[in-house]
DNA sequence: AACAAACTAGACTGGACCGTCCAGTCTTAT
DNA sequence: ATAAGACTGGACGGTCCAGTCTAGTTTGTT
């Protein structure tokens, strides 16, 4: 019933629906900064600039919002990791090295700046009462990362550049490598965005042990 | 005033009050499973046995319980990890191989266990309102193992048996490979607590692409 | 026995919050 | 003009919860 209240004024829509980008916004800043339970509506249709009625006619409940708000950001968050391999996955004879420095390069850039880590923190918090987000958070983010990784991995292993006999767990490997100790940090809201010296010191360190361990 | 209002009944305390304890445990459970924001107060004195006001006179405040339960975990937990290392240190003449295995397999028992996952869900999901106890958190638990390791892998560094030119950073990189994709899902609760071959698995793995890349 | 400290059970306050309802306004199409 | 539908703003019921208070009970010490 309460699913598209709104009709088809323009379908080349310019804006489709400010009010509801609107709401779209509020709750995405509300959620992520106080998470699901700190989170209240009056706040949300507030800082929307919206009655909380109009929330409530657009999104029929609380948890519908989240839910929502959730799955929008990790498609947003997660659209960056999972276009490049793509194209990257047919490229062969390239240097492992740096298409590896690469991959990690953007990898944490994404994973370490202030959203992702707000979102993640959310879903942590609450993979208990909507397992159904954390899984398309996984589903959406580090499965599709570790699928285009291992795919390419097993490239490398058949044109001999690499020794990669089984590319799924390196694969994993590898992204385990970049979640160091300043992942962690930041998970705890320890330490602030981190330049891209930082982040590069990680990922060299991390290629060339990767390199050292899949030696052909 | 509402610090110890416990006098010094027995200074040599077989059980130092069992009221305490029963709130300390009930408050553990609670706060684990539900969170900060959803656990209650009245469930905690329930749980506990124990009338609401009774969780009052000793810790004078929601906030103060939860700080206390916290570091007590903390404390709990990470004292298997920091114990073990100070005693391997001064060995010298070892395998490394089996050293890093012995480590590694000690970590993800202790890590992978369903209590240390619930603590770090929480300490995460609070560490914007809690940023003390984050701290504490993590100096409890991964300084005082990065710490050790570093330590060990300069040991092994100067006898020849690895080469390790930064052991800061070749710890934090073990670790991390330890942190592999197992321990993503079952941060997000979507894997049950491992069985031993599944840890070791991720073991073997890391020790081996360790070494491939430290050697001497 | 007397007394004080600790405890219990439950009522209570004050406030936050979800979700609903409603009277009235504004926009758009017919 | 008229009608339909979206939106506002505010009020409201019901629930939940942190923290306080009271009156009465247990416990241990002197």
């Amino acid at each position: 019933m309460s699913a598209k209240p709104r009709l088809a004024e323009q379908e080349f829509n310019p804006e489709p629906d400010p009010k509801r980008r609107a709401i779209v916004g509020a709750a995405t800043r509300v959620f992520l900064d106080h998470g699901y339970g700190a989170a209240s509506m009056d706040a949300i249709a507030e800082t929307a600039g919206v009655s909380k009625q109009t929330v409530y006619s657009h999104f029929g409940s609380k948890e519908a919002l989240f839910e929502a708000i959730i799955e929008d950001k990790c498609n947003e968050l997660f659209s960056s990791v999972s276009m490049p391999a793509h194209t990257l996955t047919a490229a062969d004879g390239l240097d492992p090295e740096k298409l590896l420095k690469d991959i990690a390069k953007s990898f944490l850039l994404t994973v370490l700046a202030a959203p992702s880590m707000a979102l993640f923190r959310v879903v942590i918090a609450e993979s208990g009462r909507f397992p159904e987000l954390a899984e398309a958070f996984y589903r959406a983010g580090p499965a599709v990362a570790l699928d285009n990784l291992a795919r390419m991995l097993d490239d490398f292993n058949e044109a001999g550049t690499l020794s990669v006999p089984d590319p799924a767990s390196s694969a994993k490997l590898f992204y385990a490598m970049l979640r160091g100790d300043l992942y962690i940090r930041r998970l705890l809201d320890m330490a602030s965005d981190p330049t891209s010296a930082e982040r590069n010191a990680v990922v060299n360190e991390a290629v060339a042990a990767f390199l050292a361990a899949h030696a052909p």
